[in-house]
DNA sequence: ACGGTAGGTGTACGGCGTACACCCGTCAAG
DNA sequence: CTTGACGGGTGTACGCCGTACACCTACCGT
């Protein structure tokens, strides 16, 4: 009854990363701290140590959770939807989680091997592909193919930004169109183009799925003459 | 004569840029403080913030310089060659600056507008594919297509690691074989495939240039059939 | 009844970015 | 020649970070 006695639920690596993964899409992973972690979790920073082993580790394991989010193979389907809605897939998990592509780079530029379950995606893809009639070399081409996109990023260089507040010292759309003419001609090219959608005027999930399906052509082709 | 009163070369915005890109190229991005910048040119931390305004934009002023090592686009050659040199001179750049990516992406996405030097970049790539004939909606298909591609990186997610020290708490080489196959066919055939050449017998350079060509190669068809 | 152990706590350290007050040399105006 | 503004380097201090280390406590199998 008494409130001040009344016990947490204990902690798990579990809950640790699940708030960890919250806490990031709130607020973006600049906004991460351990000391956040453990307020959120209504505990002492040093508590979550004896879940995780340090923050790095922690990162892995918010990663790993993700990669398992992402859709598994379907089973009833040629190579070519089968890697398509994977992608997809992986891509609607990101959309959830914009801090993660990030996070992946990072820590996968910084560990010797992939996390588990990203080793487990990457197999089953080119499990795909080898069912599919890849010849084993022609996967190992393919994947460095699909590169960043195999993980549904693509590195969008030009995401919707209308919404953020332009830079104070950004030069004015003149000075703009006079130094840039060629992205000034696009941009104004691309907003005419759909005025009728709202936002950029540049439907980045249609981008994206253009370019994955142009790639996909490409290695279709050379299955084809393989 | 005396060396206690000899004056150091006074500091600028370009020799606190220099130093930050040379501490940053030979410790990482992570090795790079505002306090170790300082120490390396034998000035207190805050004389620094005469010269930037704070860290982030010295990372802008840092990715500017970058870029602006790119070599220019080349006069006289068709659209195809000159994007495919200035991708290649791009990548060249990067793995000088292998921390340069995930900066890169990290203030891209934290700013409104790209860096003035990227603009410049990105203007002048347009301009390429205009000059070589694409209508302006195909090149807008053309830039998220090449996607990251476009800035020389394609987030190679396997890279050459087998110089890193393994993770002590690696699965031993049989448990991964049984846990991914796939990967293991794959890693198996490419080292067998070029025993000759030291290394991971991967040949990343080689890698690319495959994909960026069939990229490539896509955006001509596409370019003939519009 | 008791020792071990798993899990939460408290304190402390060194590093970070940077706000703010200061100080000193140079140089233009009076 | 004096003066005062100002550009550029300094010193101190604050609040945040990750985490090492010692501790405390509640529960467990013997």
């Amino acid at each position: 009854m008494e409130i001040g006695t009344q016990q947490r639920a204990p902690l798990s690596r579990k809950r640790v990363l699940d708030t960890a993964v919250a806490l990031a899409d709130e607020g973006g992973v600049d906004a991460l701290s351990m000391r956040r972690i453990a307020q959120a979790l209504g505990v002492v920073p040093m508590a979550l140590y004896k879940h995780v082993a340090h923050k790095n580790e922690l990162l892995d394991g918010m990663i790993d959770a993700l990669v398992g989010e992402i859709d598994p193979p379907s089973a009833d389907a040629d190579w070519k939807t089968a890697v398509r809605r994977r992608v997809l897939s992986a891509r609607r998990m990101l959309l959830r989680h914009p801090w993660a592509p990030a996070v992946i780079e990072a820590r996968m530029k910084a560990r010797a091997t992939p996390t588990p379950a990203v080793l487990a995606y990457l197999d089953s893809m080119i499990g795909i592909f080898r069912a599919g009639g890849f010849p084993v070399d022609l996967v190992h081409h393919a994947m460095h193919v699909m590169g960043s996109r195999l993980l549904g990023f693509s590195q969008e260089l030009f995401e919707d930004r209308t919404d953020r507040a332009p830079d104070p010292d950004a030069p004015p759309p003149e000075e703009m169109a006079a130094r840039y003419p060629h992205l000034t001609e696009l941009a104004r090219a691309v907003a005419h183009d759909e005025e009728s959608v709202v936002g950029s005027g540049c439907d980045d999930q249609a981008e994206f799925e253009f370019a994955l399906d142009l790639t996909l052509d490409g290695l279709e082709r050379l299955l084809r003459t393989a």
